[in-house]
Parts: structure tokens; sequence; C-alpha cells
DNA sequence: ACCTGAACACCGTTCAAGT
DNA sequence: ACCTGAACACCGTTCAAGT
């Protein structure tokens, strides 16, 4: 007699997102998700081998989710406003999502996704920057950029920069030198 | 009958950080500590309060060595040539610590240390720059060097730059751009 | 005064037994 | 076929009893 199925994959997964922004990634139990989800704990792994695949999910889906972001930035014509506007859309998907963010970005051992996709969800970053720069530094610049950016919000969310001044004119004021570097072609 | 003292809240931080590096984070079990200072589990509680604080006081130590190797660096008199030295002596301090950084820099959770203290850390860096710049934009200044160091670093860490190219020749190629729009007063 | 074994709660994981 | 309770290993933590 086969016995109804109560959750799926997809529920796992989402349930598990929530759970690490929540309540953080110590807060992402077995048993946490499979209550959310409507089961048992041992019947969670017919579906994901382990947390850790769990948590690998988890992270991935992230990067799914920010390359849909950074992919609809793609409208904007002008390179140097496209740019600014990817950079933005990083920035708030990390406030949307500070734990998501920072396991993607701030991975702390073994990388928990591929790096290539990683790298891909900021794809259109460097197709901007080809733009400007050509594409002889596209790669370097790119790199200039996110590494940047990546560094900014996780400090940002960290509380490091929380010290004088305003944060907000810090990250523009950042945004503007590193993109009018990128621009004119000085090196 | 007092009962000999068989290690000091300082081996125990020592062994915490040793076992961070060599085992990462979830390495950093009680009792993996314990058997490290030639102790049962139970008597580190008379040392810290719980392995939350542990972790943190691992952090802690971390950001006072991290903050020696900086304030090294301030032999060097020119301002550019002591900024470049401080940018590689994080690095190297990433590459020999990896875990212990992202401890500091990529925080996960609320922070595990005074955000004041990491930020005194880098404290000499915001002085080259201030040097450099002059007093006006000295904090955006080190903010947009910090942040990119620490991003880079990050993502080399965890392998997102992994892809294509000398990451070596990236860092320089990126510090350079970065002094430089520091250097010259452009904007 | 510090050290220890025993004990407890909690979590990840397995598995035999249900439907 | 999937779901579950029971069971086990492991870890953090407490505590009474040792010296």
């Amino acid at each position: 007699m086969p016995a109804p199925e109560k959750t799926t994959r997809e529920a796992i997964i989402a349930a598990g997102r929530a759970l690490v922004e929540q309540v953080g990634v110590d807060g992402l139990t077995m048993q946490a998700v499979a209550e959310r989800v409507g089961v048992r704990a041992p019947s969670l792994y017919k579906r994901v081998r382990d947390r850790d695949e769990l948590l690998s999910l988890v992270v991935a889906a992230t990067v799914e989710d920010l390359t849909l972001r950074m992919d609809a930035t793609s409208t904007v014509p002008d390179p140097r406003a496209r740019l600014m506007a990817q950079a933005h859309a990083l920035r708030a998907f990390a406030h949307e999502q500070p734990v998501g963010f920072s396991l993607v970005f701030a991975a702390h051992g073994a990388p928990r996704v591929e790096p290539s996709a990683v790298a891909g969800s900021v794809a259109p970053l460097l197709d901007a920057v080809t733009e400007l720069t050509g594409p002889e530094h596209a790669l370097d610049g790119a790199r200039l950029l996110t590494a940047w950016a990546n560094g900014f919000i996780t400090m940002e969310l960290g509380g490091t920069l929380r010290m004088g001044g305003d944060i907000d004119a810090a990250w523009r004021w950042g945004l503007d030198r590193i993109v009018s570097a990128l621009d004119r072609p000085s090196a």
C-alpha cells in the first residue's frame, strides 16, 4: 500500500531557508525543518541525504534567487547606470537575506556550492564592466567591484562599519569611486 | 585540599584556535579542547562560561594577533607603500589563518567580538589613508580599501575567484587601482 | 579549590515495523 | 513507497562526590 507523500524536497528547502534567516544556521535542525513541513524528522532522509546536503541545497537555492535578481537588471541600457543598479540589487538582496547572503559569499569552510554558480550569479555585472572597460581588464574590473561590494556588505552586516558616518553615503562614495576608476581608462 | 591546576584559560584559547584551523569551527568541541589541554571536558567550565564564550575568545585572540601584525607595518615611511604593505599583511594573515580570518570578518550571525576591536585592528590603515587623502575622506577611503581587501580575500578563500587568470595579479591590479583612486584626489 | 564520572537534554541518523 | 517510533552515538552542560 503506497503511503501518501506529505512533503516535497522543495518544501524542505524552503523551510530550511526560512529557518536559517529566522533563527540562524544553528537553528537549522532536522526537527525544526520536519515540524515546518508537517512530518517527522526521520522522513526528511527520504528527500535529502543529511543535514549537510540540506544546507548546501539552501545555499544553492539562495544563489539561484540572487541570479534571478541580478538578471533582472539587464533592462537598464547605460552600462554605468546598470552597474550601479546591480550593486544596489546585490546589497538589497543581502539586507533581505543576510544569513543566506553570508552563506553564499562568506563561506567559512569548504565551498557549499559550485564557486562557478556563485560567480555566475554576478555574471551580468561582468557584462556591464566589459562594456565599460573593454575586454582586456573586464575580469579584473568585475572582481574589483564584486570584491568591494561583497566586503562592504559583509562588514556592514557584521557591524564592523557601524561606527560614525552615514553608511549609505559611504556605500555611494565607494561605488562611485570604483565605477569611475573602471570608467576612465587611466591605467 | 587544594587541587592542582592542570590548565589555563590561555591554553584553552590556544587549543581552540588550533582546532578551529585544523578541523574547522564544527571541530571545536569541548571534548577535543579538553583532550588538547589534558583535562576532562567538564573542567573547562571552570575557565570559560560555555562553548560560545570560548569561540568568542578565540575570535578575540585572533583579532589581537592581527592587530599586532598590522601595527608592525608602521615602520614603512611612505604612506602609499605602507598601505600596500598593510594590505599584503592582511592577506598573508588570512592565508595563515583562513578560518580565524573568516570568523573575524565574515561573521554569520551576531558579532562575536566588539566591532570596534575589529575596526581597531585595521586602524593603521586608516592612518596611512589619512596621509594620502587628507582627513575629509579618510574614513570613506579606509572603508573602500578594507572592504575591497576583505571581499577579495573572502572570495579567494571561498574559491569564488578560482576561475581563470592569476589571482595574485588580480590582487595587485585591484590594489593598485584602489590606492591610485585614493592617491590622486579627483573626486 | 579544581577535577572527575555520571547523568541529562538535545540533535543527527538508522532501521525495523507499520500503512 | 513513504511514514513513524524507538534506538544509538555524539555533544554541551550540570552536579555531586572526590582529592
